[in-house]
RNA sequence: CGGGGUGUAGCGCAGCCUGGCUAGCGCAUCUGGUUUGGGACCAGAGGGUCGCAGGUUCGAAUCCUGCCACCCCGACCA
């Protein structure tokens, strides 16, 4: 491709709304254009670079017997009745009607598109396991778009879906996929990417895995132990924490007026935090209450609580619906309370600790020295579980080594299903007996757009992006420097034909621009491997080869120059792949 | 959805407070010339519903009201 024809601009100044770095180099390097809040346009370069991601995940998928299909982006939305999620999904689904006022959505994710292509078609067990694959558009109606190509509206993801006649089958397959997708980011160039476990959420199913690009700009936070061995999302991480149990002292009430929150609480008394109880209610998308008490030092995770309590939305209940169960707002505690209006769960850091401060559902006053089995009477009926933020530091489950916090940006994710959506959705086929069954499923997704943003996050310098080989734009970039000067167009153009014949990617920068010029631009371009021909070297019959991001180059002879290229490029891509 | 901010040429911004003639600057673009190893210089040119609508006024980019869009923080995020 010849720079002077190429369309995409480069900016010299860094946009203003942009704070990441991919954010900057992808618009500034000419690869993506913002046409709205979270949509944007590719350009030639940008298309080339997601093109070869799309490349390099179709390989892997093939080679895990997934086949490649292509559903469509407009879907009527009697499909996701049917599955429950046109009521259960809230408004990033974007819902509009035809002009037959037929109600129909953009798929955000295509499970009912699938089960609907394969339920007809897959109808005995020897079809099974299968998967099929595509890379399309998704809409998500997000409420807020931001960091670039991060968190989008509209975006490419590659979704797979497996389907199996037992959860040996979809464990067994499950395992591939998870080997395919460390192999595409390999292979990709993502050179720090974590794979670790995940709340399915919404998705539903028991198991699920999210791949993570380390990044600063990245929206999730991850634990993981100094050695690697256990690594999660903050949603469901846990750690290895130590209770104390010592002999129960007598239960006080203690008037602390106006002490609210555990900090007064804490100070009035003289105590830590860790010596407090913490009493947090939630309402449920039922309209249920639910009281979860957890330790003063520690936060209730979200995420954590909503699996145990079935609800997909919590919300903090307010006073009145907490007075209702027998509960003081600011002072609260389990005791006493009315276990008809509310649920009542119990961290283990309480379950397993003593002598604690807690609230006397009365107001202006707590108690000192509760000790959960001897002063809720309610024990049996409540429940203890794990509500426990993870916070930086705690010790690891595993190892019991302090946790490091990380933040990554969420590339891929893979599901166990189970059979969610083939029940609701008919989704069967006859087993050996003649049997109809339910299919079991997998859904397993790669958002292309993050990946390219994450390459850069990952890969880059103050000029511009450094692209892996694998997804590089063009292999070579050529400069020719004064091009009107004696010989230097002529060689230049002939080096790039003959590269061109090689089979090489070539970028040629032939607008005879000024030397910086055209060197920061080529930095902005990303592209590995740079060739300049100038009036300097071509005097001595030579062309200077340099790699991107390091300092010095090397004289080629110009004879030999297309060749040598043409096998460094050849040996780099041949390694990528390995 | 809550809080904050910003909308002026393709990009980045000034002007607005304190209303006034033809709305400026840098980059980018076009023409001509001189240049050519890390974002050159000279001369000239083109490019604007000042986010939209309404209002106040002799007169609005500037003041007032409403709306919209975009960005940031938070909530949400299959």
């Amino acid at each position: 491709m010849r720079m002077s024809k190429l369309i995409g601009r480069k900016i010299k100044e860094d946009p203003k709304d942009a704070n990441t770095v991919s954010h900057k180099f992808l618009i500034r390097g000419g690869y993506v254009r913002p046409i709205s809040a979270g949509i944007y346009s590719l350009f030639p370069i940008g298309k080339r670079v997601v093109d070869k991601i799309e490349n390099i995940i179709r390989e892997e998928m093939n080679a895990i017997d997934g086949q490649e299909v292509l559903m469509p982006v407009v879907l009527p939305a009697e499909l996701w009745k049917e599955s429950g999620r046109y009521d259960s999904v809230g408004q990033e689904l974007l819902r509009f009607t035809d002009r037959n006022d037929k109600d129909m959505v953009l798929a955000m994710t295509h499970e009912e598109a699938v089960v609907h292509l394969v339920r007809n078609d897959i109808n005995s067990y020897k079809q099974l396991p299968a998967m099929v694959y595509h890379i399309q558009t998704k809409y998500r109606d997000e409420a807020r778009p931001r960091a670039g190509m991060i968190r989008v509206r509209e975006f490419t993801m590659k979704d797979a879906y497996s389907f199996h006649e037992s959860t040996e089958s979809l464990d067994e397959y499950y395992e591939r996929v998870f080997e395919a997708y460390e192999r595409i980011f390999k292979r990709v160039g993502l050179n720090d990417c974590l794979s670790i476990k995940a709340d399915p959420g919404m998705m539903g199913g028991n198991t699920s895995h999210e791949f993570m690009a380390i990044a600063n700009c990245g929206e999730d936070m991850i634990f993981v132990s100094p050695d690697g061995r256990y690594k999660a999302n903050r949603d469901v991480a846990t750690a290895a924490w130590k209770y104390e149990k010592s002999d129960m002292l007598e239960l006080e009430k203690v008037h602390t007026p106006g002490k609210e929150s555990i900090e007064d609480v804490s100070e009035f008394l003289g105590m830590k935090p860790e010596n407090t109880g913490k009493a947090v209610f939630f309402r449920t998308i039922d309209n249920a209450l639910v009281f979860a008490m957890i330790r003063g030092d520690f936060e209730v995770n979200e995420s954590k609580l909503k699996k145990i309590v079935g609800s997909s939305e919590l919300e903090y209940a307010d006073d009145d619906m907490i007075r209702a169960c027998g509960a003081e707002p600011g002072f609260a505690s389990p005791m006493g309370l009315d276990t008809t209006k509310v649920r009542i769960i119990i961290d283990n850091s309480i379950a397993n600790s003593a002598n604690l401060v807690v609230g006397a559902n009365e107001s202006d006053y707590h108690y000192k020295n509760f000790n959960i089995e001897r002063d809720f009477e309610g024990l049996e009926g409540a429940e203890i579980a794990d509500l426990a933020t993870a916070r930086e530091g705690d010790p690891c489950p595993i190892t019991g080594e302090p946790l490091q916090m990380k933040r990554g940006i969420e590339v891929g994710n893979i599901f166990k299903l189970g059979t969610k959506y083939a029940t609701a959705m008919n989704c069967n086929y006859l087993d050996r007996n003649g049997k109809s069954q339910a299919m079991i499923m997998g859904c397993y997704g790669i958002g292309v757009g993050r990946t390219m943003a994450s390459v850069v996050e990952q890969s880059h310098d103050n000029w511009g992006p450094i692209w892996p080989i694998a997804i590089a734009p063009y292999h070579v970039q050529i400069c020719s420097l004064n091009p009107k000067k004696e010989g230097v167009k002529e060689a230049a153009d002939k080096l790039y034909d003959a590269l061109l014949a090689l089979g090489i990617e070539v970028l040629y920068d032939d607008r005879g621009e000024k030397a910086g010029f055209m060197f920061k631009d080529a930095d902005l371009t990303g592209v590995p491997y740079r060739v300049v021909v100038s009036p300097k070297s071509i005097e001595q019959g030579k062309v200077e080869f340099k790699i991107r991001g390091e300092r010095d180059g090397e004289l080629i002879e110009c004879n030999s120059a297309p060749g040598k290229i043409a096998e460094i490029v050849k040996k780099a891509l041949f390694n990528s792949k390995n």
